[in-house]
DNA sequence: ATGGCCTTTATCAAAGGA
């Protein structure tokens, strides 16, 4: 069983990305972040013609959210229970028997915002609720955009981020606190090529110039991780025509078919 | 490096992203 995420920054703009990269990595389950659209504008037709089903909960300009899948997922959820938060940041839904949970975590604006507030207030709503699923769900799995790079290695130059927004210590911890829960981060179950990021800024040349962040994370429940076989980034789509600015992540599980 | 670049919008300048 194959699942990825990707924030493709308007899925408007990204969808033939998406389509070629469906018919050529042919996971069972991708999420998407940032497709920027409203419900009514959400291109079921094109998605269903190449063979996927489509679970989705968007708004108009920011955030959304939506799975693309083979098969139909059940028990669909679109918020975290208990969070009054109009942003479309949150879809779940189980697919064979596997919980899947996909995140576009807030960006945090800066470290003196109220949206970096909005932020950690969104990580503790999301750690309590992780819990509680954990606690339903063996077999979870926790991905998307968490807007945060857990370690040094996931930052092209630490000392240039140190105390910014994505890479601030409460940030971090919070990320730590989610996987003190009970998750692993699947990335980091296999060797990686050094200086793996998910996300270049346009500006400044940053992806030929590898200045990158990792901040797109698949997340695994200890059951999942014991199956996990594999977790690659995929940067072939950053070198696209108009790219978006994150890469897809890649997880596969060893699921009977 | 107080911006650069990209996307969106009751556009053509400003806000948000990361």
């Amino acid at each position: 069983m194959k699942i990825a995420t990707w924030n493709v920054n308007s899925l408007r703009v990204r969808l033939p990305h998406v389509l070629d990269w469906l018919t050529v990595n042919q996971p069972d389950v991708l999420c998407l972040q940032e497709t920027k659209m409203q419900d009514e504008n959400f291109p079921m037709a094109e998605i269903a013609a190449a063979g996927y089903q489509t679970i989705y909960t968007g708004q108009r300009t920011y955030n959304g959210v939506a799975l693309l899948s083979k098969q139909a997922g059940y028990d669909v959820v679109t918020a975290i229970p208990g969070l009054d938060d109009p942003q479309k940041r949150v879809l779940s839904a189980i697919y064979d028997d596997v919980r899947v949970i996909c995140i576009y975590v807030p960006n945090g604006g800066s470290i003196e915002s109220e949206k970096y507030q909005y932020k950690l207030k969104w990580l503790a709503a999301l750690n309590s609720w992780l819990r509680d699923m954990l606690s339903q769900h063996q077999k979870l799995v926790v991905l998307g955009d968490f807007n945060i790079a857990p370690e040094e290695c996931d930052v092209h130059d630490p000392a240039l981020w140190e105390g910014q927004v994505l890479f601030s210590l409460p940030e971090r911890e919070a990320f730590r606190e989610v996987l003190k829960l009970g998750f692993l981060d699947s990335f980091r179950l296999f060797e990686q090529p050094e200086k793996s990021y998910t996300w270049w800024d346009y500006r400044m040349m940053a992806f030929r110039r590898n200045m990158g962040l990792r901040i797109d994370h698949i997340l695994l429940s200890n059951e999942l991780a014991k199956i996990c076989t594999a977790c690659a980034i995929d940067k072939s789509t950053r070198k696209l025509e108009r790219p978006s600015d994150h890469a897809p992540v890649i997880m596969e599980l060893r699921t009977e078919a």
